[in-house]
Order: structure tokens, then sequence, then C-alpha cells
DNA sequence: CCTGTTCTTAAAGTTTACTCTAAGTCAAGA
DNA sequence: TCTTGACTTAGAGTAAACTTTAAGAACAGG
């Protein structure tokens, strides 16, 4: 059992954003002890573990909490969860190629400038003397 | 020399944003027609590549404004700028090894949702008899 | 000449994902 | 008991990057 600063702590998220999440339904309600605290379990803690890593990914709140939903409807949405998670996947390695080849661009301006610098420093040493 | 149009089509950015992009700095400024009508040239175009790359590997309107004012500046700025693009690559290097993180969890996940479907689906098929 | 494109300024509106505030009550641990 | 920490609702505020609107004037190509 963990409290919401120990959860705010292992997540990244603070106790704010976690009641959010909860009020937006990105989280599946969260046990309560007898006096309304929130009692976070393991198996929360790795729900929310999979809402970060769709949420890190770009999948937007609203999706991510149609997902959740999904799930606690039970087996009869397998397929379209399935079919969501398939969905997103695709995208992200898309949007992976797509930095890489953006990233190339980036690593050849480096370059490019730093010999530019290189030559300009020569040039402003020569003319020091 | 193109229209702001022939450029929203390269692009893929609207007139709007061109033109917005150009009055917040981003965009070093456009020539113009005698009747004062934007001409992009071929440079134009390179630069916009480079800012549209950097634009969608995560950098600031705000830091690419930075930069294109810094490259307009000339020579000396060649340092700061090696240093801001460098940076930039390490950042996008680092997010990208995040991601293939993220992505080989979603990837597990994608499998182990589908296993469970075909449990379900065979389960099903069984009681329909 | 007509039509469609482009120009201007200035400001309001949109979306997403928080983030914070207020104000007061209640719970938990030393 | 005292002091953190947690709870609530409701709504305002924030930041980034657009996006749209309005309204009128000027330009360019057929």
């Amino acid at each position: 059992m963990y409290s919401i600063q120990d959860v705010s702590r292992k997540t990244g998220l603070t106790a704010h954003t976690l009641r959010y999440y909860e009020k937006e339904g990105l989280i599946p309600s969260i046990e309560r002890s007898q006096g309304g605290i929130r009692q976070y379990t393991d198996e929360d803690l790795e729900a929310l573990g999979l809402i970060c890593c769709l949420k890190n990914t770009g999948m937007s709140l609203q999706e991510i909490a149609r997902f959740v939903q999904l799930t606690q409807a039970g087996e009869h949405t397998l397929r379209e969860r399935v079919n969501m998670l398939t969905e997103h996947r695709e995208n992200v390695i898309a949007r992976m190629a797509e930095m890489q080849k953006y990233l190339d661009k980036v690593t050849w301006k480096v370059n490019y400038f730093s010999r530019k610098l290189e030559e300009y420093e020569s040039r402003e040493a020569k003319e020091a003397k």
C-alpha cells in the first residue's frame, strides 16, 4: 500500500496530477482507507506504468482514458484494446523513423557548422598575430 | 521564386502559419515583389527545412527564433550555434532511446493482450457449440 | 477588367495537459 | 496532542503553438 506521495515519488507525477488523472478516468478508482485516503496497490502502480508509457509515447489523455475504460469493461473489449495498442505501436514506430531522419539532418548540420567554426577560429587566430 | 501558397504546399504549413513564423522571427524576412508580395527563394526553403526539422524534433519556437537570429548575426555566433545544435542533438538521442524503451513495453503489451484475445475467442467458440 | 491571391493589424479563441488556489475538514503517526 | 499530510469542489490560471476573424486594400495573371 502506497500513499499518494509515495506514488508521486515513484512515477514523477505530482499528487495533484494523480488526482486529476483519476478524476479524468485515466486511472481506475483507487481504493481508500476507512478515512477516505487513497491506498495505491502494486497493481495500481503497474497500471500507472502503462499509462505513463502510453502518455510518454504521445497518446492523448483522452485516448488513454478510453483504453482504461475498455480494460475495466471486461474481456469482450480485448479486440478493441489490441487494435488500439497495435495502432499506437505503429504510430510510435513511424514517429521514431521520422525522428531518425531528422536526427541525421541535425547531425549533418552540427558537423557543417563545426567545420565553419574551425575555419573561423583559425582565421581569427591569424588576424590576432 | 515561390508564392506563400507554393511554400505552404511544400512544407505542409499554412500561409497563416508562415506569416506567423515570420512575425515571430522564426524565418528571416522574406523578399517582397514591388507590390509587397512575399517571394520565397530556394534558400528560404532550405532555411524552412531546418526550422521544420528542429520543430519536429521538439525544439520550441522560441529557441528556434534564437537560433535564426544568431545565424543572421554573423560568424561570431558560430560557437553558440554549434552548442545549441549539439545540445539539441543530444536531447533528441536521449528521447529516442527513451522512446525505444517505451516501445518495447508497448510491444510486450500488444503480444500479451493478443494472447489473451486468442484464449478468449477460442473459449467463446467452444461455448457457442 | 475580373477574379482569385495576398497583404495588413490586432485581438480573440482553441486545444492539451496540467497547475494552482481557496477554504475548510479530516486522518495518521510520533 | 500536535503536526504533517490528505481530502473535497469548483473554478481560475498557464503555456505553447497555433487558428481564426474582421475588414479593407492592393496585386497578378488570363
